[in-house]
Formats: C-alpha cells, structure tokens, sequence
RNA sequence: GCCGGGGUGGCGGAAUUGGUAGACGCGCUUGACUUAGGAUCAAGUGAGCUCGCUUGUGCAGGUUCGAGUCCUGUCCCCGGUACCA
C-alpha cells in the first residue's frame, strides 16, 4: 500500500498527548480529601452511558456521544470546575455469555479481552476521563456492592403511609412474622407467569421481550418462581417526579406512558354465590355495562362455566393459551369470545348481565376482568356488534357526535341517579354509592409490572441468598462478594432450571441450607455504576457519604449531565431511578433523582441512510478512521455532522471536510518542514475586524457548548480559521486563545501546536487542556459601521454601509440616495418607515 | 389508531422575542501554482430567464410593512407504542 501523505503528523502526535495525559494524570479528579482536591471549585458530573464490551469493539456512534460529553467535560474545567467524568463497562449480561458460548471460551476472558480492546479505542481518541475511576459491573469489588444494594431492597418494604422505603426491621419490632414480612418485601419470591425463552435459557422482564423478539428469540409466557422487585410502589413517584428533571419530554412522556396511570375505580360484581372485581376508567358508565368479558385465563373461569358451555370454553382457552404470542400479531384484532353460560350482576341496578371469555381482555393488567359498555368503548362495541349484544347508551355527547361507541366525556343519560350529570360529576358520585354500598372503591391503576428481577444464566451476579425449610435469607455482608463457581457448560439446557444448580458443591452448604441460584439482570449494575465513579476504590461502602455529598447537586439528580441513546427510554432509565429512590429512602444518597439533565443522541446511520451493521456493509469503524484521519478529525467530524440529538447519515467526504479544517489549522502555525510560520507575531493585533472576529469566536463557541449546539461551534471556528489564514499577520496572544477554544473538540492538535508556539516563543509550555478558557472582549465585538438591507415593501433592494448608530432620519435618506431605491420609490407616496437599526430599513410606499 | 420528532439547494445542515433564506462543510465550476495533483491557494455555486428582475423553506390559505419562523387546514417521512378497560 502506497504511503498516503498526511496533511499534519496526527500519528506521530496523538499518541504522544495521549501517553502524557495519562502519565501525568491530567485528568484525574480528586475528591474531598485528596491531594489537589480545591473546596473552592464548583463540582460537574458529566456522565456517558457506559458501553457494554462487545467483541466488535466501538462503533462510531459511541464516540458521538462520548464526543460530546468529552468537550462539555473538558469545556467545564477550562472554567474553573472540578469535573467528574469517567467511563466503565456494562460487562455481564446475556449478549456477553452469548459471545461466550460462541467463541468457546469463559465469559471472564473474552470480556476482559473485550474491555482491554474497548479501553485500547476509547484512549486512541483522546477521552479525558480520570481513568484511575474505571470501573467493569463484573468486578468482585463492583458485584459485592451490587449485591448489597440488593440486599438492601430485600431488607426493606414499602411504608404507604410514609410514601417511602423503610427497613424491615421495623416490622420485626412490630412483632410481624416472618411470612408476613417477605410478603412485602421490596425484593421477593413470587409465582408469576413470566416470559422465558427456551433458546435463551432465562426469563426476561417485561421491558426486555421485545428487544430480543426482534433478534429472532422465541419467548413465551409461562408460570416459573421468581424473584421480583416491587418497583410498582414507586410508580406514582416515578411519574411524578419526572416533572423535577431536564429531561426530553419525549423520554419522559415515554416513562409516563411505560407507567401508565389510570384513575377510575373498582366495581364488584355478584356471579351467583362468588364475586368479580373489575377494573373501570369509567365507572360513571356502569348502567350501560350490558355484558361482562373475563380473561380467558382468569381463575374463575372454571368456576362458573355452566356445563353445557365447557366443552367450547375450554377449546376457546386452549386456543388462546397456545397462539399466546407467537400468532397473536399485531394484524389479528378480529374479536373473539365465548360465552361462559354465567350471569352476573350489575351491582347498580341489578341487571343479570352474560360473562363471556375473550382475548381482548389481558389477564395481566388490572383484575383481568372488565364490564363491557359497548356504547361507550370502541373495542366493547365491536365485539358487541359482532356477537349481538346489547348496546345502552349511557352518555349524550356533548357535540353532534353519534352515541354509538362515543368513548369521550359527555352527559349521563338512561343512568337513574346520575342522570344529567357530566362525566366527572358522575364518576365522583357512583364512585361514593359504590363505596357506601360496598360495592367498588376509588382506584388508581398503574400498566407498570413489579420488576422480574432473576436470570438463569451464568453471567451475572449471583443472589447473596441461601435456602433452609423453604424460606430465604440474606447472606451477611462480611460473605460479599459472592461469586459464580467456575463451570465448565454453561449452555442454556432448556429447562428454566438455573445454570448455577449444576454446580453442587456451590450451591449445597452444611445442616440442608442451599444457595439461591439465580443471577441478576445486566441492568443490575448498570442502575448504580454513576455512583460507584464518584468512590470507586472505597471499600467500606458503595460510596462515602463525603463523596456522595460532594457530587451530589442541590437540583433533584446528582449527574448534571447524562449523554446517550434513546434505546434506554424505559430500562435503564427507569430501574436506574427506581434504586436510586431506595436509596435515597433509606439515606444512603441524598438527592431523589440520579440524572438531572438528560440528552440523546441521534443514531448515526450508514452511508446509504440505512441502520450500520456488519450485514448491510455500511459500518464504519472507528479506528480505520483514526488510521486515515486522526482522532482529532473523527471527533471533529461527529460533532459537525448536525444536531447531537439528531438521527445522521455518515459521510466520508465530511470527515476529509473537518481534516481539512485542521490541515489549514496546522498550517497557520507550522510549515511544511515542521517549523514554525513567520506568521504568527507577538506584537499587538491591528487589525479590527480579525480581532471582532476572533472575539465572536470566543463568545459564541463558549455559549453553543453551553447548549450543546457543537455543529454551529465549529462552524463559528472554521469562519475563525479562515479569517485567520487570510490574515497578513497571525497575532500569538490571539491564536493561543483560539487554539484554547479549539482544545475541548480536538485535543491533540491545539496541545500539539501550543507546544511548539512555546517552545519558539519563549513560554512557559504548561498543558493547553489545563488552561483557563478565555474571556471575550465585549469592545473588540462592537461594529461602528454595518451593512443595512434596504427594502421597499418588503423587497430588498439595496444594502448600503452606515453607522451602527445611525438615527432613522439619516438611514432613511441613505436609503432614497440610492438609484435603486428611486427605481422603485419614485412618483409614489412615502406610506411608512420600519427601521430596525443594524439590520433593516423598510420604505413603504404606494 | 395513538404519542413523539421532522419536511429548507445535488448532499449534511445554518437562521425563530417575525427583519438580508441557504451560514459552515461536502460536491460541482473556473482560475493560479505545479513535471504532476485525489495537495494547496483564489473566485463562483438555490432555481428561472430577456441579466435585472422574477421566484424560492412539503402543500393550500391567513395575519403582517415584512413569515422558514405566528395562525388555520392538509399531505408526507422517521421513531416509539399498540385491544391497558
């Protein structure tokens, strides 16, 4: 291969910066106590979403983010500030064991090959991280603290009264038994019907079914024993204190959707000698409740089927039971349904009403059972209509709308005691009958599940709980970190029997007394890890509460600023705060939030505009570009392509546009026999509107960090460089500041050139990424004169130069001075002026 | 269906208390330097034509001296979600 010029040495340099920040720890960032530490500085916590170590190693789309934090990071300590912002690796999980089993070796030594490859790329593009920080979620140091944590949710329950977490200890004293107690802890035991998927080997939560639907999976529900956490107790916190957080009201609205408030109440119905509890949002609605739909699943099917209805209810669940997921697409909405031969009684009026069974009714959301009003609820009307049932109008619309299936808020009608009343009157006053009688109460429901929280896979941290006599209890503290046996197989058997159960000797300690044998989601120590960073090596605790403290903000989230994709919208995010909630419960943090501003990025896509991926041939990586054109370019380049929060397609051509920027940056200072340009002078700048130039450089690449518009900001600096290049004279006081600016997009290159500016200079060569960023001067960016658009009636036609400060009179005769002004101005009558001084004259005429 | 985001040159994208549409970059055209140019420098580049005007921010209206920006209606694209009672 022939050797392709470089338009500036990056290979040599880059590679040199890089070993000397680490060398010299430039980056390090030292907490209360340590050496360095200056009480006097405001903290930042700047925060990306930690990758999980493939063997692919880096895409380009981590880099855009970490990009991005990476210069707001580097941007924030140029002004004073202690900034913590350090990196990590997500690395247990499923895709890790997968990769595992592929390639045949031990998850530890393909992940830890995969972190050194991972930590290999993130250096090669310059990151300032305090790398002394680095922490991997598999880690025995890292898993033990894990483990405590969820020892701590295990050890607590939910105060109603108090809305919060508190320590079950407290009920021991209250004199609850043991039962009784793990009946409410926040982590527990429960028969569930979950989504496990043979070819996986484990059970899934309910956030995760979808994601690896798509990657080809079969996943199907079924009843297992499982640890849960009771995440549901948050929801009405978790949703409202969304409300605190500078977040994107998409992810939040996603949150809000994810959790899924409903007000309304519960209505009891009579079936003979038994009753059913039903779910409404519209309880006002209950005289024109004409049937009843059950869950085919629900428990009290075969309970009050009649006899000569079996045969077809029984097929009807079997048929549901067995096209559960796999065919139950989205294209089948067709109602179907089968009548149980039961009545039921409509508590309000008396009404025997037919129980049917019916997939549109799921067995997992609300009591599994609804009462239908096919007046007023679009899917109750359609099977109504298709299997001939009554259809009572309850509510007049409020417009001309037809009744039939009219689902908004309206007039009851037809509704004895509630007649005339609008909905919400309605709502509140059947909801007080049916308290008084007994009958139904107020209820809010929530969509949110409790949290399926154990895995049967092999990589993962394992529960510190051990079994005797069929209860669980937790392992002490001083048994931390409790670490997965070695295995020889850990493919997924097929059965949900966990992987761990293989290991015997593991699992069978002395006097009957077993190990639990489940591992934890991936999300485990992802739910914490940004606290791990602010006290990575403390051994004591998860964190101290000094650090706690220190990096904690006085705003509800303790990270300033979270950076990465939307993927995490109701994961992550969700369980994240979730902990973080338990936390701050029970004292150990001290803000209610764990990430006050939030900020996805976009997806880059391919050259084409599809998704990258390896089949499509359209992935880039990363380091071929740091091979061609530097770090600094690859940087440079995602943070030019447009909006960070913005879906992109990669360009080449845009990467050579950027590294061209930084060749002709070079050139400014350095020849092309390595020296430095007669150019640059020491004395005095002359020129004034180079000077403006530069000033608006300063104010303007400062205030787009601030709103991470980084696309505008290098823009405003290639404006810079070119005004510069075209310069008579460089003025070296200046260039240094504009090379400052520069720094936090491409580190190497600015330190690089500084160095030598130095060196020739006769300066004290201290490190441009610990410089102070500089300040603008507000008189070097004020204009005298300006180019004011003339227009006649709203057409422009005519600029013309005039004193900034010109008064309307004078830019108004300017104006008509103008032959193409008279053109169209003259014979007709001056109707209006508009003058906006600086930018515009309007002459209206007619 | 519902929710969210978005439609601006050949391309990525600038510009909103309403005030020069297309900054900056890519691509393209021309010129300079050069043995050479896929390097560099300089100039140009929305469209149309009668070369000074007309037109131009998905489409159709409206408000205004003036609209990419505000209002009404409408179409299309992307992402999420889907029988949640």
């Amino acid at each position: 291969m022939s050797e392709i010029r470089k338009p500036f040495p990056f290979a040599e340099f880059e590679p040199k910066w890089q070993s000397r920040w680490d060398s010299e720890n430039t980056f390090r960032t030292p907490n209360p106590g340590d050496v360095g530490f200056d009480a006097t500085k405001p903290k930042y916590y700047v925060l990306d979403m930690f990758p999980y170590p493939s063997g692919t190693g880096l895409h380009v789309g981590h880099p855009e983010g970490y990009t991005a934090t990476d210069i707001v990071g580097r941007y924030k300590r140029m002004n004073g500030f202690n900034v913590l912002h350090p990196m990590g690796y997500d690395s247990f999980g499923l895709p890790a064991e997968q990769y595992a089993i592929k390639t045949g070796q031990h998850p530890a030594i393909t992940t830890a090959a995969n972190i050194e490859n991972f930590r290999r790329q993130l250096k090669s593009l310059g990151f300032g991280y305090d790398w002394s920080r680095e922490i991997a979620t598999t880690d025995p140091e890292y898993v033990r603290w894990t483990q405590w944590i969820f020892l701590q949710l295990y050890s607590s329950y939910f105060c109603e009264e108090m809305n919060k977490a508190k320590p079950v200890s407290e009920l021991e004293n209250k004199g609850w038994s043991r039962d009784q107690i793990d009946d409410v802890r926040l982590a527990y035991v429960a028969d569930t019907p979950v989504w496990w998927s043979t070819d996986l080997g484990t059970v899934l939560a309910n956030e995760e079914v979808e994601e690896w639907k798509s990657k080809g999976h079969v996943v199907e529900r079924r009843p297992l024993r499982q640890w849960m956490l009771r995440i549901t107790k948050y929801a009405q916190r978790l949703m409202d204190e969304l409300d605190t957080l500078d977040w994107p009201e998409g992810i939040k609205l996603l949150q809000k959707n994810w959790i899924g408030r409903s007000e309304g109440g519960e209505v009891v119905f009579a079936i003979a000698d038994k009753s059913i509890t039903v779910f409404t949002t519209r309880p006002d609605t209950l005289f024109g409740a004409t049937y009843m739909v059950l869950a085919p699943e629900h428990p009290l099917v075969p309970q009050i089927t009649t006899d000569e209805n079996v045969a077809r209810v029984e097929a009807y669940q079997k048929d549901c039971a067995s096209k559960s997921d796999l065919d139950r697409g989205d294209l089948n909405k067709d109602k179907s349904g089968v009548f149980t031969g039961a009545f039921a009684t409509n508590p309000v009026n008396g009404a025997q009403i037919p129980v049917w069974i019916a997939d549109y009714v799921m067995m997992g959301y609300g009591t599994g059972a609804i009462m239908a009003v096919p007046a007023h609820d679009e899917r109750d009307f359609e099977f109504a209509n298709r299997f001939n049932l009554p259809i009572l109008q309850v509510v007049r619309p409020l417009d001309d709308s037809d009744w039939q299936g009219y689902a908004a808020s309206g007039i009851a009608v037809n509704s004895g005691f509630l007649d005339g009343l609008p909905t919400a009157e309605a709502k509140a006053k059947i909801i007080e009958w049916l308290v008084e009688k007994e009958k139904g109460v107020r209820k809010i429901q929530f969509k949110l599940r409790d949290w399926l929280f154990s895995r049967q896979r092999y990589w993962g941290e394992p529960f510190p709980i051990v079994w005797k006599d069929g209860h669980h209890y937790a392992l002490s503290n001083v048994n931390l970190p409790l670490l997965a046996p070695p295995l020889e197989n850990y493919k997924p058997s097929g059965t949900p029997e966990p992987i761990l159960s293989k290991a015997r000797e593991w699992v069978e300690l002395p006097d009957g007394v077993t190990r639990e044998t489940n591992t934890m989601p991936q999300w485990a120590g992802s739910c914490w890890y940004y606290l791990r960073f602010c006290d990575p090596e403390n051994k004591e605790r998860f964190i101290s509460e000094t650090a706690e403290r220190y990096w904690s903000s006085d705003k509800p989230g303790m990270v300033d600023l979270y950076v990465g994709g939307t993927e995490h919208a109701v994961l992550h995010l969700l369980y994240a705060r979730f902990w973080h909630k338990v936390l701050f419960d029970l004292g150990h943090v001290s803000t209610p939030e764990p990430f006050q501003k939030l900020v996805n990025q976009g997806l880059i896509l391919g050259e084409d505009g599809q998704k990258m991926s390896k089949s499509c041939g359209n992935a880039v990586n990363p380091d071929d570009v740091i091979s061609e054109y530097g770090a600094d370019s690859l940087r440079l380049y995602e943070m030019f392509m447009g909006p960070l929060e913005q879906v992109k397609p990669w360009q080449m051509k845009g990467v050579e546009g950027v590294s061209r920027f930084l060749a002709r940056v070079w050139r400014l200072a350095i020849t092309e026999d390595g020296k430095l340009t007669e150019k640059i002078k020491a004395a005095d700048c002359t020129d004034k509107e180079l000077l403006r130039v530069i000033h608006e450089t300063i104010k303007k690449v400062g205030e787009d960090i601030e709103k991470l518009s980084f696309n505008t900001a290098i823009s405003q600096m290639m404006i810079c460089t070119n005004a510069l290049t075209q310069a008579e004279t460089v003025p070296l006081k200046e260039f240094t500041q504009f090379l400052a600016v520069l720094n936090p997009f491409a580190p190497h290159i600015t330190e690089e050139i500084h160095e030598r500016i130095c060196a020739k200079f006769d300066r004290s060569p201290g490190l441009l990424s610990e410089a102070v960023w500089p300040d603008y001067d507000d008189q070097a960016l004020i204009r005298t004169e300006c180019e004011l658009v003339v227009q006649v009636n709203g057409k422009l036609r005519e600029r013309i130069w005039i004193s900034m400060d010109a008064d309307e009179e004078t830019a108004k005769d300017r104006a008509f001075a103008s032959e193409k002004v008279k053109e169209h101005a003259d014979g007709k009558t001056l109707r209006k002026v508009i003058y906006v001084p600086g930018k515009i004259i309007n002459l209206v005429v007619s």
